[in-house]
RNA sequence: GGGCACGUAGCUCAGUGGGAGAGCGCUGCCUUCACACGGCAGAGGUCAGAGGUUCGAUACCUCUCGUGCCCA
């Protein structure tokens, strides 16, 4: 066997071992390949992004689900493609126009469109590029784009379909409207975030306080009162508000029907301060009569909830903004042609200069933000396509709680109900031009046409807004297989099984997939949910440019490996939890990768000429009973690594994957194996070390497997040495998953060699108490319950132990100049002369003790100073104080030893 | 305001009704024939706090405090 280079390096094998898998068409499968059927399909990637670390963890967790499934004999296909991602990429390209000095509206909607299919062919998708550097074993070969021809038949169908069934209908309702982007959005498209923002307390002035009885309008003054007098000395009704140009649009004040205080005022009107109109005084319950002031001014166009209000009170409703939120004439001519934002200072001046402004507090409420470009979002009255979901969502959450899709961990399953059960209707059309246009035609008299075909009819007009992404993306599990046409690959691996995202777009994605295959298809798109967490920093925070605290999956699997990347990010994914990150963690990962390297070139070093195995079937080894005990004891360990990792492959716990086999190989293997196995390996016995040599070949090559589908390189790199595989198809990429034959669990032999553990750390513990050498050398008579063991394995013993000879007895005699080791089978005794130099010995101890004398003397003059334990800071007092602690008991200690060294000597 | 997690070593986290653990970091010793990307040994914890159940609680229950997330 050649020897392998002396640390793995993975930049050297990487590249190439992926081409040979990608050549050798083991990616890739056909619906009619041998085995059951078992797919994924990618969340797919914005068709602008780079590969992120949450990226690369939702696709390293595929990759390991898609690598076992094949070794274990499915008909694994992993579906790759990307999303159009509307917004995003609209943004992108306009953009560069910008830089350009020009934008989409002079360049036209063809044009724009073209533009941006070419910014698409040639710097789309190099996310999927940068999937193939992790390892990702999908299917390139079937790779498609949510706006692809046949994705975008598919998207057509749908929306017909509904709109037939009468799921889909336009309607004017209040939606989130994005100033910046000049769209609408749906409520998951609005993140709320908690702000400090200001509470204006102002007066609508009684348009005729005339109107008021007598008693009520000379109560103005008292506490109590409904009424109020604004510093101008006008009387009104006090409102409060945290957007104050909203008030340019407030068309009624509410108040509870129940709340005296207003009962004389429901019905009269107020007279609006900066616009020649009036309003009424309405009654609702939907009034809180304990929060402020109890009456609420309702802005009908600009707020959900006044707008339920309006509905049933029959309110005006006045639009205040145009699509950039700037403030259009109906406001009047002093505040038109304002920013929204610069309105709300503007209004809250004018308010104050009218006298009719009470007060302006600090009031911490949420606020809505785009979740593309973090703009404030304005509520807005608006002309729209919507989905209503109320059936669709029914059927969703049946199929839930039938358990027809399963939610990975469970405790996803009881929010995402609750979120399906207080659904609103789906806001589906955007105002931009990158996606799916809506295939509605506008004729004469108001004749809306919508239709599988393009409508070329004179007087016909198509809707100019496009769908929302998720509208195509909820196609996508079956939509990639060529839904709405009866494939093969569509009967083969649809439904998929499963998805595996994170917990974040549950609601974005999720149920949308969940809702729209129902109904279309009657199957739920994949039978598990998975949801891992969301990767953090070291200290568990958001990863973000501002903070300076991003990681780039890129750069490390050029420093550390892909193995050692995905071994990192996996290790920390407990189920249910978020990913905690850090790059010197991945470090630690390329040292457990370099450490299977190593156990791995050990094996290969000792195996003779034609010892290489030939075939995909693991050779079988010997009945356990002619075995030695480290090889029962191995076996055993393995049988146990191989049924927790198996285990928790199955459930998705990725960290106790990691965890299992990591410790097996490199606690139990390495540590323990390996160097039992060289007593037989270096010894005579010819027959004894080929012994060793299978059972350490066949042990190697089962942990290979068990760890390939999480580093994929490394264990193929080791494998093809330990075979003589040529690679191509002969890979273990695609090598039968092993099994552990349960005559490997062995508990006579684990209890057996934990005795011979114990034995030899306590004789290590000896060694480095003692400071005896590692390559000193000596006898030991060993006491025991176990003595047959003891004396059966004394060869064994001195191996791992160093010792020079291992003697069994059934109890020991006083000896002068002896000391004992106590295991926990008994105690071992050791000849003291020639082990320590006891001069030597008494030196090192004493320079020890003179330092640490030193140390104390220190110590003590600081804390004797009166002007350092009253003035130092108490911490630092304390500090001091524990150390002299420590190093007083550090002398006791030393002093001790010395005594008996000095005994010894006598 | 409603809901759900979580609080264990300096940091990040496992864990279990009966011995308190891992990785990293830290200390000491060791270049011994797979590996210094290593080996051996070691220091370090009131398992957030209080109460309850129990023969026994870090674990189960209740409350308090603290942190995080989702929803309104």
């Amino acid at each position: 066997m050649p020897k392998l280079p002396k640390a793995y390096d993975p930049a050297a094998v990487e590249a190439d071992l992926y081409a040979d898998w990608r050549d050798a068409g083991l990616f890739h499968a056909e619906p009619d390949d041998e085995g059951e059927p078992f797919s994924i399909v990618i969340p797919p990637p914005n068709v602008t992004g780079s590969l992120h670390v949450g990226h690369a963890l939702d696709n390293t967790i595929q990759d390991v689900i898609i690598r076992r499934k094949r070794m274990q004999g499915y008909n694994a296909v992993w579906v790759p493609g990307t999303d159009h991602a509307g917004i995003a990429t609209q943004n992108v390209v306009e953009k560069q126009l910008a830089a350009e000095g020009t934008d989409r509206h002079e360049l036209g909607r063809e044009a724009f469109l073209e533009r941006v299919w070419a910014w698409k062919a040639t710097s789309g998708g190099q996310i999927l590029t940068q999937l193939e550097k992790l390892g990702a074993s999908a299917d390139w070969e079937r790779e498609v784009f949510t706006f692809d021809d046949p994705r975008s038949e598919a998207v057509r169908e749908v929306f017909v379909a509904l709109y037939e069934q009468g799921l889909i209908y336009r309607g004017e309702r209040l939606i989130n409207w994005c100033v910046r982007c000049h769209t609408a959005l749906s409520d998951i498209e609005v993140e709320h975030e908690d702000e400090t923002g200001e509470l204006a307390r102002f007066v609508y002035p009684l348009a005729d306080p005339d109107a008021v009885p007598a008693e009520v309008l000379a109560s103005v003054d008292d506490e109590e009162a409904g009424l109020t007098r604004a510093p101008s000395g006008e009387v009104g009704i006090e409102v409060a508000t945290t957007r104050a140009e909203t008030m340019l649009g407030d068309t009624a004040i509410a108040v509870h029907p129940d709340d005296e205080r207003y009962a004389a005022m429901v019905g009269l009107e107020v007279r609006h301060p900066f616009q020649d109109r009036t309003f009424a005084v309405v009654a609702d319950d939907y009034v809180d009569p304990a929060f402020g002031s109890g009456a609420v001014k309702i802005t009908p166009a600009h707020d959900p909830n006044d707008h339920a209000i309006a509905e049933r009170h029959d309110l005006d409703v006045i639009d205040i903004m145009d699509d950039t939120g700037v403030l259009t004439e109906v406001v009047g001519e002093r505040f038109v042609g304002q920013d929204r934002l610069v309105a709300r200072g503007s209004v809250k001046a004018a308010l104050d200069h009218a006298g009719l402004l009470l007060g302006v507090d600090d009031h911490e409420h949420s606020v809505g933000h785009c979740s593309r470009c973090n703009t404030v979002i304005e509520p807005r009255l608006s002309l729209q396509w919507f989905v209503a979901m109320r059936q669709l969502a029914e059927q969703a959450a049946a199929a839930v709680r039938e358990g027809r899709t399963v939610f990975v961990p469970e405790s996803r399953t009881k929010p995402f109900l609750e979120w399906l059960d207080n659904l609103h209707d789906w806001c589906i059309s955007r105002q931009i031009w990158w996606g799916h246009r809506i295939p509605a035609w506008y004729g004469p008299d108001g004749e809306i046409r919508v239709s599988r075909t393009d409508i070329d009819e004179e007087g016909f007009v198509q809707d100019e807004d496009v769908l929302d992404t998720w509208f195509s993306s909820q196609l996508w599990p079956f939509s990639v297989f060529g839904w709405p046409v009866r494939t093969p690959e569509l009967a083969t691996w649809f439904p998929t099984s499963v998805l595996v995202t994170g917990y974040d777009i549950n609601t974005f994605w999720v149920s949308r997939m969940l809702m729209i295959s129902l109904w279309f298809t009657g199957e739920v798109p994949f039978h598990v949910v998975h949801n891992h967490g969301l990767v953090r920093d070291e200290h568990g925070k958001k990863m973000s440019k501002s903070f300076g605290n991003v990681i780039d999956p890129l750069d490390l699997v050029g420093r550390y490996g892909a193995d050692a990347t995905r071994f990192a990010l996996l290790r920390s994914a407990a189920p249910g939890a978020d990913v905690p990150l850090a790059e010197e963690w991945v470090e630690g990962t390329k040292r457990f990768a370099n450490k299977l390297w190593n156990v791995g070139s050990f094996i290969l070093s000792r195996l003779a000429e034609n010892e290489g195995r030939p075939g995909a079937d693991l050779e079988p080894l010997p009945p356990v009973a002619e075995l030695d005990l480290e090889d029962r004891w191995v076996l055993s360990r393995l049988h146990a690594a191989h049924q927790a990792a198996d285990a928790a492959y199955d459930a998705y716990d990725w960290a106790t994957v990691c965890r299992t086999l990591y410790h097996f190989v490199w606690d139990e293997v390495a540590d323990w194996y390996v160097e039992a196995v060289k007593l037989r390996l270096y010894g005579e016995d010819a027959e004894a070390a080929a012994m060793a040599r299978r059972v350490g070949r066949h042990v190697l090559e089962h942990v290979l497997r068990l760890l390939h589908p999480v580093m994929p390189f490394v264990t193929e790199i080791l494998w093809r040495e330990l075979t003589g595989s040529a690679g191509g198809r002969d890979s273990l990429m695609v090598a039968p998953w092993p099994s552990a034959p349960e005559e490997w669990h062995d508990p006579q032999a684990e209890g057996a060699f934990a005795v011979l553990q114990d034995l030899v750390t306590e004789t290590n513990r000896f060694r480095s108490q003692n400071s005896v050498a590692p390559s000193k050398r000596f006898e030991v008579v060993v006491a025991s319950h176990e003595q047959e063991l003891i004396a059966e394995q004394s060869a064994l013993i001195a191996s791992l132990a160093g010792l020079s000879e291992v003697t069994a007895t059934a109890g020991l005699e006083e000896r002068d100049g002896t000391s004992t080791i106590q295991f926990g089978a008994g105690q071992a005794q050791v000849e003291l002369k020639g082990l320590i130099d006891v001069d030597a010995e008494l030196e090192r101890l004493t320079r020890e003790a003179d330092k640490a004398r030193a140390d104390l003397a220190r110590v003590e003059g600081k804390l004797a100073n009166e002007g350092f334990t009253s003035r130092a800071p108490a911490e630092v007092v304390a500090k001091e104080r524990d150390k002299r602690e420590q190093t007083l008991e550090a002398v006791a200690q030393l002093d001790a030893r010395i005594a008996a060294l000095e005994q010894l000597r006598g």
